[in-house]
Formats: C-alpha cells, sequence, structure tokens
DNA sequence: GCTAAGATAGTAATCAATTACTATCTAACC
DNA sequence: GGTTAGATAGTAATTGATTACTATCTTAGC
C-alpha cells in the first residue's frame, strides 16, 4: 500500500508537499505548522524542502492554488446541469461542505492567511479565489430572480456575504465541538434558514 | 492629553496590557503578536510584563476574559428592555456588530484561539463566552416560537450558528475589503436575510 | 527605607534558510 | 548495451534571527 520512494520528480514532491501542509493543517493550528513538521509528515529531511520552493511563503502560495483550484471544480462540477438555480446553489453548498469535511484545515488555512497584514501571494489567492466564488453565486443570483425562484427584493451582495458566511459559521460550530463531521448532519439544517431568507414566497 | 506615568499600580498595568493587546490584533495577525511588540506599544520592556503576566499564555487569557465580558454586557444592554424577541435579536446582532468594528482583532483573535489543538486557557474561555451567547440566543428563538414572530418550524440549533455565522461572513467581508467600517453599512442587509429565514410569513 | 514596578542584559529554544556533501536517476556516447 | 558525465533529489549539520522567559540591578512612591 505505503509505496514512498526516497527520490521523487520534483512535480511530484510539490505535489507530495501541498497534501501534506493541507493534511497537517487538518489537525493543528495552520499558523504553527513549521517546514520541520511538513518534512517530517512526508518522511524527508527539513532542508530538501527548499529545493523544491524558494522560502516557505511559497510553500503556502501553492497550498493555496491548489486548493482554488479544487474547490472551484468541485463546486462548478457539483452546479452543474442543475435547471433550478436555487437548487444549484443548494448543490454547491453541500458540495463545499464537503469539501470542507475531507479537508478540515482549508477553511483555517483561508481565514488566516485573511488576516495577514501584508498582502503575501497566498493571500492574494485567497482573495481571488473567494472573489471567483462571488461572481458563480452572483451569477446564480440574479438567475434566479428572473426564474421568480428567488425573491425580487433579494440584496445580492448581502446574499453572497452570507452564502459564504454561512460555511463559515458551520466551520466554527465544528471547531467548538471538536467535530467536523457534524457539519453534514448541521449543513442542510442550516441551508433551509438561507433558503427561506431568500427565497420567494411560495 | 496622553497621561502615562512610567509607574503604575500592577491592576492597572494588567488593563493597560489587555487593551494594548486588542489594539494590536486590529491590525496585524493576533498569532503574531509578540510580547515584545505589547511592550513597545505600551512604551514598556518586554521584561517588565513578566511582572503582571506569568507567561504569555496568560496575558491571553486575561484578554478573552475581557472580551467575555464586554460583549456579553453589551449585547444584553442591546437586548434589555425590547418586547419583541426579533427586534432584541436584531438589536444583540448590530451592537454586535459596533463592538467588532469598535475591536476588529476580537473575532479573528477568537478564530485563532478555536483552531488551536491544545485546550488553553484562552481557547476555553472563547468557548463558554459563545456557549452563553448560544444560550441567550436560545432563550430569544424560544420566545420568538410562542410569541408567533419566529415560523414554529425554525430549527433552534441551527438558527443559532447562523446567526453566529452571519457575524462571522461580515468579518470575513471586511477583511477582503480591508475596511471595517464597511461592516457598519452590510449588516442590516445580511441581518435582513437572516430574519426573513426565520421569520413566520408576515 | 522598604516595597512594588521597571530597566537592563541576558538564556535557551525554535525557526526558516543555507551549506557541503552524497545518492540516484537519465541520457549521451563509443 | 554498457559506461560514464551531468542533472536532479536528498541528507545532515549549521547559521543567524527571533522568541518567550529570567536574573540582576535601579528607581519611584508611599
Amino acid at each position: 500500500m505505503e509505496n514512498n520512494p526516497r527520490h521523487l520528480p520534483a512535480d511530484e514532491r510539490r505535489a507530495v508537499t501541498v497534501k501534506s501542509v493541507v493534511a497537517l493543517a487538518g489537525s493543528q493550528n495552520p499558523s504553527e505548522i513549521t517546514t520541520a513538521a511538513i518534512a517530517k509528515h512526508m518522511n524527508l529531511t527539513q532542508g530538501a524542502l527548499f529545493r523544491h520552493f524558494p522560502n516557505k511563503e511559497a510553500i503556502w502560495q501553492a497550498v493555496m492554488e491548489w486548493v482554488a483550484e479544487r474547490l472551484l471544480a468541485r463546486i462548478d462540477r457539483a452546479a452543474q446541469g442543475i435547471a433550478s438555480p436555487l437548487s444549484a446553489m443548494e448543490a454547491m453548498f453541500m458540495s463545499h461542505v464537503e469539501f470542507v469535511i475531507e479537508h478540515p484545515g482549508v477553511p483555517r488555512m483561508m481565514f488566516g492567511e485573511l488576516q495577514r497584514a501584508e498582502p503575501t501571494p497566498a493571500k492574494r489567492m485567497v482573495q481571488t479565489l473567494i472573489q471567483r466564488y462571488g461572481e458563480r453565486l452572483h451569477c446564480l443570483i440574479e438567475k434566479g430572480k428572473t426564474s421568480g425562484e428567488l425573491s425580487p427584493t433579494v440584496d445580492n451582495e448581502a446574499a453572497a456575504t452570507l452564502f459564504i458566511g454561512t460555511i463559515q459559521g458551520l466551520v466554527m460550530q465544528s471547531l467548538l465541538a471538536g467535530d467536523v463531521a457534524r457539519m453534514q448532519i448541521d449543513a442542510p439544517r442550516v441551508f433551509a434558514i438561507y433558503r427561506r431568507g431568500i427565497a420567494s414566497a411560495q
């Protein structure tokens, strides 16, 4: 099963590094992950990491690039082919939650990165990720209004903010309970309230 | 205006320390605040801090105690004397947002503390704060149901989670925009959706 | 003048990053 | 096709900077 040859091509090694950081962030404070811890997790010496990344900042950038790519692909796939905008939003929501359950460290890394004072490459990547996320939401909300599923009085920006905040709230609850899987059960319950908040009255 | 005598009684010095941490957290990543930075901000040498706190952990604990006391007092005062449970929730929401605007570092410290792996005293303080916050919400939601203002089908737990998540979403937006004051404008817009999600149909 | 509070000047530990060296893979060449 | 030279990837030890924390000396204030 476990097959980890000592030598790996550079691109594969970088991929393993990213996965290691994501895994570590699932069980410890992302800001406290050291290069030594990353190396240990992937059975490598600490110095070897810097053969593949110029510095630690570059590692975090690579991680956030991986996150952005995977998350957007996931929500796009979830919404694909669903005619009803509201149902598409719900599918997006649930697939996002599933992604977070698979990778609990991700939202914590994102939030941690956002509150950096300096605009690091990783922070910028998070910003563009959320921007693109918002574009998809705005599109669906507009479609929902024209289709009549959403109330015409809905405040688009506020609805997008609350959509993401809803997930953030679930993450916080899971941190409080120390139980990530609970999100799976709580997510539909919370989304039901959100749905009621934006849907047109039957 | 500025009156800072070199020598201060211990309790006053501790209070100044807490305020300094809260202020610093407003403009930089809370997890990167060093004891040296705290001391510099209050015109003190780094070593002198340890005359008043046994270690850094104790400083953070004191900060979170301050936060818990102030925030709960604030929302209690806001809800006080408001007959309508929904209006009380809105007042609570807005006073919480105001508190965050005054102290932007607070929600970031709280979230950062929650995702610590080890159960530090500060983390436990955050947990009990949110627990008490939740009690107040549950109480209002129940009252809202009996008064008929809230839909009888509302999921209490989900509603409480979403209430806090709504604020978390606003905080994230303010981090993205780099503009805390925007929350003042966005808050009522976002709460309107939440309100619609839990209120009984007209 | 005694005590609480602060300054000064450390210590030990930790961290990212670098260095000199070694192992392994790959491809050119006879 | 086997040998070898160069490129790639990894090790182990070390560096300088930073950190929380402490020991010792100094001073302000009742």
